[in-house]
RNA sequence: GGACCUGUAGCUCAAUUGGAUAGAGCACUUGGCUUCGAACCAAGGGGUCGGGGGUUCAAGUCCCUCCAGGUCCGCCA
């Protein structure tokens, strides 16, 4: 039996077929609207026959009726269709499609393969992380880092080519204020011990040095005039300030799995930005115009920006954060030819990329340029649990490094004790996977638009939507192959098993064939809570199959069967997680 | 003043972007290990989906309007 990796989708096919076949009316324009259902009512469920009917001033039991009846033969002998409520078409897999779909799809590349024609040929360019030089990554920092990397392994499973991009934050009027402060008091041997911490002091004392309308604020700035135009010395500095940072940030990025492929900076676009001056000005009528001195963007067909300017160059002719943003713009789309831009920062930003989207919009439909998909992928804050923003006890900000050591000491105290016979590299090993990825879970598990309470009782409890829980299914899952010293991935075993039927076994594989949903609702809406949920509750059937039905057994024809539930349970949770960029493990 | 986000069980959050009887975890009550990892499972109680109006065959979801909290609004990003 041929079964495709999308089902709904071939659901959906089928009806449109019938709707043709059958003769009705406007058969060309009825949407089935195939989608999965809940389990109480069948695998997958068709709502269109409602609003057809309904515009149409027809039955629409009778229209369910005369499309059901016009099912090509094929779609009968893989699910049962019954017809309910005010007119929903129900379908329920039968076992052996079922079982067909678990043989088909049987392992990660199998899964890509699958899932790899939402974005076949696409490139998308992911803008994420994105933390300012000279500085540590904080609490802060921590989301887009995880929500980001996300999105990429998300679009790279679904057939894009990913770019991924730290649009560091390595220009701009601080680095005055910091080669002022460096000059006069970076100590060397602090420099060597932690690079970052030394810059945050010496930027610490520049500042307080600088103040507003002081001789010394105009020497910082004298410093800063120096460096864009290219003086060596300070040049030199920044450099020096750029790469020392970008080897703390690896250090961050090594232990969440994180890999860029550019660095390309705020400062990347200093040559490019005059292009962009130009051609918002060349344009009949302008785009941009001068106002109060600066360059700045009205959008009068917009109810609030056509009097909120989106600023592109101040007064002074220095350009700021709107001119490197639209160059960044431009650059993703020629030199990368972008088909798709995904820009990950908190929700504050909102205003600022919803003026810049629209800049650009006008700007490449002027000049003819091919406009790619751009999306703002906002989150909220993270707040301690009396709901404020996070800090050390004391009120400083906490930093990341020491955010991740406190995850992985905490999971190494709870591994030590649940588990003490394993040998003290192995609880280490354990508590790195199950620490980090408790905390990359918590800020992937739920909905990126709310606030989230950031909670250590929470993100590594057993109990509920946690990595943990996750994980431990897949421990559990790799403890029976073990057990009975088979390979995970050894579809030979499977080859007799019978067919699926007990009640949990079929819910089981009902819940492992909407694999698919869940990656397409969390890749569609660059949410990835979506693919979160659908593992949990994929873990949860899992649980309690394991309870209900023991896989040992001694029918042979029985364990088959169970044991390539096992599998596939074990290779959907595993291809999730990593998605999500968690690791694994094979014991806890 | 304008705009955006949030508001769902005592608490923390979901709800397939308009579908059928709004679901999980925590907490509370009860049951299940001489059997593959009980870090688990099963069952129970708990709801004016912030309030009010509207659109629709169908609204937690869309529109309007209030209320509460958060955020942004010219030379930071």
């Amino acid at each position: 039996m041929s079964v495709s990796f999308n089902i709904a989708a071939d659901l959906d096919a089928a009806l449109q077929a019938a709707a043709l076949a059958a003769g009705i009316d406007g058969a060309d324009v009825f949407a089935p609207e195939v989608r999965t259902a809940d389990p109480r009512n069948g695998d997958f469920q068709s709502n269109g026959v409602l609003g057809y009917a309904k515009a149409r001033k027809l039955n629409p039991r009778a229209v369910a009726e005369k499309l059901v009846v016009a099912l090509a033969p094929g779609v009968r002998d893989r699910c049962d269709v019954t017809i309910a409520g005010p007119g929903f078409i129900n379908f329920t897999l039968k076992p052996a499609t079922l079982l067909a779909w678990l043989r088909a799809f049987d392992s990660e590349d199998h899964l890509r393969a699958g899932a790899a024609a939402a974005h076949a040929g696409q490139t998308w360019v992911v803008d994420y992380s994105s933390p300012n030089t000279a500085k540590q990554m904080h609490v802060g920092h921590l989301r887009s880092a995880v929500i980001g990397e996300a999105i990429c392994r998300m679009l790279a499973f679904t057939g894009a080519r990913v770019i991924r991009d730290n649009h560091l934050g390595d220009w701009g009027t601080q680095f005055g204020k910091l080669i002022y402060g460096f000059k006069r008091w970076a100590d060397p041997a602090a420099l060597a011990a932690d690079p970052i911490e030394e810059l945050e002091r010496v930027y610490k004392l520049g500042h307080a040095a600088t103040p507003d309308d002081s001789p010394e604020l105009n020497e910082a700035r004298a410093e800063l005039v120096k460096l864009q135009n290219g003086d060596p010395e300070n040049f030199a500095l920044w450099k020096k300030f750029s790469d020392v940072s970008l080897a703390a940030f690896q250090q961050i990025y090594d232990r969440l799995g994180i890999a860029f492929d550019h660095c390309l900076g705020e400062s990347f676009y200093n040559d490019k930005l005059d292009r962009v001056y130009r051609e918002l000005t060349e344009t009949v009528p302008p785009i941009a115009e001068v106002s109060e001195g600066a360059l700045v963007v009205f959008h009068l067909e917009h109810p609030r920006f056509k009097t909120q300017p989106f600023l592109i160059r101040k007064g002074d002719g220095a350009s700021n954060y709107g001119s490197t943003d639209l160059a960044t713009a431009l650059y993703r789309a020629e030199h990368f030819r972008a088909d798709g831009i995904v820009v990950v920062t908190d929700f504050r930003q909102g205003d600022h990329f919803e003026q810049l989207f629209l800049t650009v919009k006008k700007w490449f439909a002027a000049k003819k340029y091919r406009l790619p998909e751009l999306h703002h992928v906002t989150f909220g804050a993270v707040t301690g649990e009396d709901g404020k923003a996070l800090k050390t006890r004391d009120g400083g900000v906490i930093k990341l490094k020491a955010l991740l050591d406190e995850a992985v000491d905490r999971a190494f105290a709870i591994v030590s004790e649940k588990n003490p016979e394993l040998s003290e590299l192995e609880r280490r090993e354990i508590a790195r996977t199950v620490g980090l990825g408790a905390v990359q879970y918590a800020d992937l598990s739920q909905n990126r638009s709310s606030n989230y309470v950031f909670s250590w009782e929470k993100m590594l409890a057993l109990d509920g939507n946690t990595a943990p829980y996750l994980l431990y299914a897949v421990a559990r899952i790799h403890s029976i192959f073990r057990k009975l010293e088979i390979a995970p991935s050894d579809v030979s075993t499977e080859s007799i098993a019978s067919m699926l039927e007990t009640p949990a076994e079929l819910s089981l594989a009902r819940k492992l064939t909407k694999f698919p949903d869940g990656l397409r609702l969390a890749t569609e809406s660059l949410r990835p809570h979506f693919l979160s949920l659908y593992l949990y509750e994929l873990a949860g059937e899992f649980s309690a199959f394991y309870t209900a039905d023991k896989v040992a057994v001694d029918e042979l024809p029985v364990r088959a069967r169970r044991l390539l539930l096992c599998a596939r349970t074990l290779v959907t949770l595993e291809t999730g997680l990593h998605l999500l960029g968690l690791r694994t493990v094979t014991r806890m």
